[in-house]
DNA sequence: ACCGATAAAGAACGATCATTCAATAATCAA
DNA sequence: TTGATTATTGAATGATCGTTCTTTATCGGT
């Protein structure tokens, strides 16, 4: 078979940038160098492919960017900015798209890709939930003020996380996106 | 000539929900009832009518959700609340689709649409170009700490703004919302 | 009632869409 | 080397895309 990891990298930047429903098979051929044949022996369909992709994405991208999260050495605070600061620069990266690919590579799409646009919510939403929980770790660790709802925060910091990345598309430099991080970790509720 | 107002209020749900390169010609034609010859002499071309369909939203949605800015009966304060509460209530309006239309009709788009997407791009600027300038009306009047960046707080909020919109598309209530919006505003600036 | 002008629509256009088929090239056990 | 299997592809599929052409209604002025 094809090298199908070098294929996907080169098909994630296309979704990354056109989103689900504008990236066409043409371009996707056009792009890996891949018989538009093989792709669908490799991966079935254009949402198969899709999904392959996103795995991808996870694993060469997600993953780098949450990082702190997962990591025990750091404070919840500390991952937290972490995360924040990496989504700052990884968003604003010129080699790749600006943004995350899981924002805006299906933001609005047609009925018939609605299974498409599923996809990527559960990750949004799993994502979201992890940062939670490690939130409700700190919490347990009496990191957090009595009074901080964890639930609250994880959903305003990942709010804050989609909104850098809808800035990123429009432009913002990595300073600017540090500067609304550093403005979100400032509604920190530390323990007293 | 049809009712191009009504057909407009149409089309905004359709490209709202859909975005850009999803929504087709036969769908817009299936919803307004309007034959896709009379939208061409109307509108000369599927570009033409999105970039109607943008000033209907403006006029229809956007100019309610930005009232606060322009009150001048409201602090800089008030004025900010306002408006990230408008957006948590219209953004989860069960009548309307989820979210806003100006982040996510064209938020990833072919490159032979990539006018479309410099025409709402240009309209999220100028948005928030508006809320910085009330900003720095604010501290011009003394309303802020003297150390605050109106320009990195207007980037922040509207940060928020779009954040929120992506949190409502995948399923966020007005409530949890709301306590999005309440954080932000924690620790505002204000002068001592 | 008639007529020129305007508005609206049905049907067709070539282009492109995702997908598949038939045929070729590469691989490997024997 | 041979033969069966697998990998790869160019070409063709019907469907749908945005767009336009031609024809049919509609309408205000006389």
């Amino acid at each position: 078979m094809f090298n199908t990891d070098a294929a996907l990298d080169k098909a994630v930047r296309l979704f990354w940038q056109r989103g689900y429903d504008a990236t066409s098979m043409a371009d996707l051929v056009a792009e890996t160098g891949v018989a538009a044949a093989s792709l669908y022996a490799a991966f079935d369909n254009k949402a198969g492919l899709f999904a392959a992709v996103i795995e991808r994405y996870a694993a060469t991208f997600s993953v780098h960017l949450y990082a702190p999260i997962n990591d025990p050495a750091l404070s919840t605070f500390e991952a937290v900015k972490g995360l924040l600061e990496r989504a700052a620069s990884s968003f604003s990266e010129p080699g790749t798209p600006a943004g995350c690919f899981m924002y805006s590579a299906a933001a609005a799409v047609s009925p018939a890709s609605a299974a498409i646009e599923c996809l990527l919510r559960d990750k949004r939403i799993a994502a979201e939930a992890l940062l939670i929980e490690r939130l409700q770790r700190g919490a347990a660790q009496g990191e957090l003020a009595a009074n901080a709802d964890p639930a609250v925060l994880g959903k305003f910091i990942n709010t804050v996380m989609e909104g850098m990345s809808v800035q990123a598309r429009d432009g913002a430099t990595i300073n600017e996106l540090l500067s609304i991080a550093k403005m979100a970790l400032d509604r920190w509720p530390a323990a007293v």
